[in-house]
DNA sequence: ATATGTTATTGATTTATGTTATGTCATTTA
DNA sequence: TAAATGACATAACATAAATCAATAACATAT
């Protein structure tokens, strides 16, 4: 449960693991699978829970753990210095806190779980070096790279040039899409964490005119939110607002481990 | 030159090449410079000369030759379905076209020369074999790749959340600091080939507006701009107008080749 | 149950920025 | 020399979104 109990899930054996397939290091042709999750069971440190707002990574610090996000949601971000803040993006089950600290001691950004959540921890040093001496996985690694700026720029066109209820529109699609695609979403409803002031924060708005927005999607009929929960009732003309076509949300398909 | 002329210098012999500390392939601690410059002249399909307003490179066409941009500006961008752009980066000297080409068929993005240009030509297959079979050369793909992402990062917080001041100072700022690091530049003045459109395009703005903040910054003194070439008058003022500190403008060493 | 804090709604007003239109140069083309 | 073009400036007006402020709806703790 990702919300609404205190408490994220904890993980349990790798090889069972229900986001093993977003993994980083989860690479293909590289032996059978359980003999990956057997090495990376070797490299987990463990797990560790914390309730939400807590402070997973601040912006320049060094750290010798890495961290993959089990349970629940988190988002990256940046805060300027004198306080206004940008949400860089949302952090779902199955994503790397992050990549980058395979190779540098410090990030651009720091991490904050908007949920309660659980992350498996890694020895930074002994997992660099496992990705380091499998070639697969070292292109895993250049390909999460390269879907982390596509995504950025993809926000960059958002912020630049897209209107208050596109990118809110925007939003809610690609996050439903993300979740399906880590297989933990079916139908068009979904648990919804985010608190109007995070997806201001994402989105470059203030919480007052995201309410705004809201309003209008759910008086069109577009969508329905609830507290922990939003639904999707006209995905279609949710699509149109959004400016998105169907073959825009596979498009992610164009990074994914087995392009190329 | 790079504009004013109509066209842009023709790259010479690679181990001369007054950019090649920037380039992707250069491997600090490969063998002797002269060997890894005599290795890139073997990559080398030639050079391309290409007058301003070209289309380099449309957004999802696959290649089978990489670019690097030997003299000239050119820039990244993105087109929505309805005809808004926004412009994701801009290219100076020594820039890869695109990195990610390495690894994937296609970009997410289009790159257009904004002045005369040249750029260097290489054989997509035969640069990645060779920078696969370089483990330094590999750390280096991923420390460029961990630089565009903090930069689009450093963008989506540009854009979400600061004015559009702050924005232009920024620009002209960041700009300055990486013609810098080129050393095409010494003074506060430099070559400035962007008309107010691109500027705007980059900024998320009008040019209308861009117009605007320019007069401002020319009123308070903080710049002046001629026709291709721009000026800053006050350092002190414009970095505060911008919100930055000058170990800002030097952290880029957070991911230079000598960093890790 | 009540209190307390957080989150969302809503209205009134202001502001930054967008839109449209027109003028002025400078440069290029005829 | 005239006309066409492109870049920039400026003004009048329009609008999206911010700001300010009050209240309402929830959630959690006591």
């Amino acid at each position: 449960m990702v919300n609404g109990s205190a408490s994220a899930r904890v993980p349990g054996a790798c090889d069972q693991c229900p986001v093993r397939t977003l993994a980083l290091y989860w690479a293909i042709g590289e032996g059978p699978p359980a003999a990956t999750a057997e090495a990376i069971s070797g490299l987990k440190r463990g797990h560790r829970l914390l309730p939400a707002r807590r402070t997973i990574y601040r912006e320049g610090e060094t750290s010798d753990e890495m961290f993959t996000l089990f349970d629940g949601w988190a988002f990256r971000f940046k805060v300027l210095p004198d306080g206004r803040w940008q949400i860089l993006s949302f952090l779902l089950p199955g994503d790397t806190i992050s990549l980058h600290l395979l190779r540098f001691d410090r990030l651009h950004f720091s991490v904050q779980s908007l949920t309660a959540v659980s992350l498996c921890i890694f020895d930074r040093a002994s997992l660099a070096d496992y990705v380091r001496a499998r070639p697969a996985l070292e292109r895993r690694v250049e390909t999460f790279c390269a879907r982390e700026t596509a995504a950025a720029d993809e926000r960059l066109a958002d912020l630049g040039r897209r209107s208050a209820q596109e990118r809110a529109a925007r939003l809610v699609l690609h996050l439903l899409a993300r979740l399906r695609q880590g297989s933990a979403v079916q139908g068009q409803s979904f648990e919804f964490p985010l608190r109007q002031q995070h997806i201001a924060d994402a989105l470059g708005l203030t919480s007052v005119h995201v309410s705004r927005v809201f309003h209008a999607l759910r008086a069109d009929g577009l969508v329905a939110v609830e507290r922990n929960r939003l639904t999707i009732l006209d995905p279609r003309a949710l699509m149109k607002t959004a400016g998105i076509r169907q073959s825009d949300l596979d498009a992610e398909t164009l990074y994914s481990p087995t392009a190329s």
